[in-house]
DNA sequence: AACTATTGATAAGA
DNA sequence: TTCTTATCAATAGTT
């Protein structure tokens, strides 16, 4: 693969073989990766250059890499160790790995990968699974956005109870004031216009304010009719 | 490099996973003889394929190639080390238990249990995900559908043409064996009370038969547009 | 480092 | 699995 064929021998000029081991090795290199991705691989590779120089690749950890292999090798040797707890926790290993094998295929095909295989009898069972997932998953929903609908209701009635309440406690207090303003500076003016002189914090009277207090609590609705339109661009998080 | 162009990640398709590995693997091992052999490199390569067969290549040895590795990593001490050996296995476990505790909630969430702890915005994005596999499954299951009316559409219209011609086929048979037993009576009734008197099995006319087939192949849709209502009551095999 | 003309690898299909 | 073949990817030689 080049403009010409060369043969699989040491490369005797120096300078191309140095371009050749960087060119080759990164192309090995890539390949090793993508073999472990592609077909779900552990894959290590290590190379050393001619002037000593370590390039190397593990799909996992080097280390998980050379353990396997050992174990992998060793067990030719010595079956019959009597060092039997490593052997369980080898075994506890490869049982772990199984069932992992398992649910992720069983994970994959939840999430609509991996479909080619099943028949139709199993199409059928996992869409059936994943309706009844989905229902599940829209009721708790549902049920969330509705307690919290709920509780928002009950704090915004006992935030309007105490609003009437504040506006009748002012709107004494502005009468005693009016009284006392009278008392003070004699009853020559009228109480209106002592009223409309009164200090900008106070309020004149209690239905200019809560129409829009009303208005926030009549409709909570709204919030909760087209919820998903709000969240929808969400991504997704699962893995 | 081939019929047309992949995306590197997991194959799905476990069969063409496994051809694939086959490839790519003997592939790669060239490449790392190669790369050794032109460059005058120690190359060493391990795969583990998904189901925990190895194959491994070093130009010189393995344990040569590991040593050199540790040597330069001064990890050296870590590995080779019986006593350490079963502790690697119990962290290997450790983590293997992780991955599956993490995959079991996964997959108790896409199964629509163990809801509680969620939030509005895992539980719009667990729909989300939902809806999609859903989508998916249904799609792979209509594709088969499909093809297997398709299918059978195509062997109808054979078999039907097969019965015009068989009907074609009698149909001359019985005149000839008008005409024969004409021949052998002699003249004197009519052709028609011989072909009424003649035995059972034969056909009068190829008319009588060939509606309801035709009535079969004409509406194969019904097998297809409701087949759900069928399947539904299938229990769920997943576990 | 770039750039191509070629060879090599391989995806898909049989 | 193995073979074939159409295509894409890697890379040998060159600038």
């Amino acid at each position: 693969m080049g403009r010409g064929k060369i043969a699989i021998r040491r490369i005797d000029n120096s300078t191309s073989r140095q371009v050749t081991f960087s060119k080759r090795r990164n192309g090995l290199l890539k390949k090793a990766r993508e073999l472990s991705i592609l077909c779900d691989a552990e894959v290590g590779l290590m190379v050393f250059s001619s002037t000593g120089k370590l390039y190397d690749y593990a799909s996992t950890s080097m280390k998980s890499v050379f353990e396997r292999y050992n174990k992998l090798k060793e067990e030719h040797h010595h079956l019959m160790n009597p060092a039997s707890e490593e052997k369980f926790w080898q075994t506890e290993a490869a049982n772990l790995r199984t069932q992992l094998q398992y649910l992720q295929e069983c994970h994959r095909q939840l999430m609509g990968e991996e479909l080619t295989g099943l028949g139709i009898k199993e199409l059928q069972n996992l869409e059936n699974q994943l309706e009844m997932s989905l229902k599940g998953v829209r009721m708790k929903k549902d049920q969330i956005l509705t307690s919290e609908i709920k509780e928002l209701r009950q704090k915004g009635n006992l935030i309007h109870q105490d609003n009437v309440e504040l506006y009748q406690k002012m709107d004494q207090i502005q009468k005693e004031n009016a009284e006392l303003q009278k008392k003070v500076f004699g009853s020559r003016s009228t109480g209106e216009e002592n009223v409309a002189s009164s200090p900008s914090y106070m309020v004149r009277n209690e239905y200019e304010l809560r129409p829009p207090i009303s208005l926030q609590l009549s409709q909570p609705q709204t919030q909760y009719s087209e919820p998903s339109a709000k969240v929808m661009k969400l991504g997704l998080q699962l893995h």
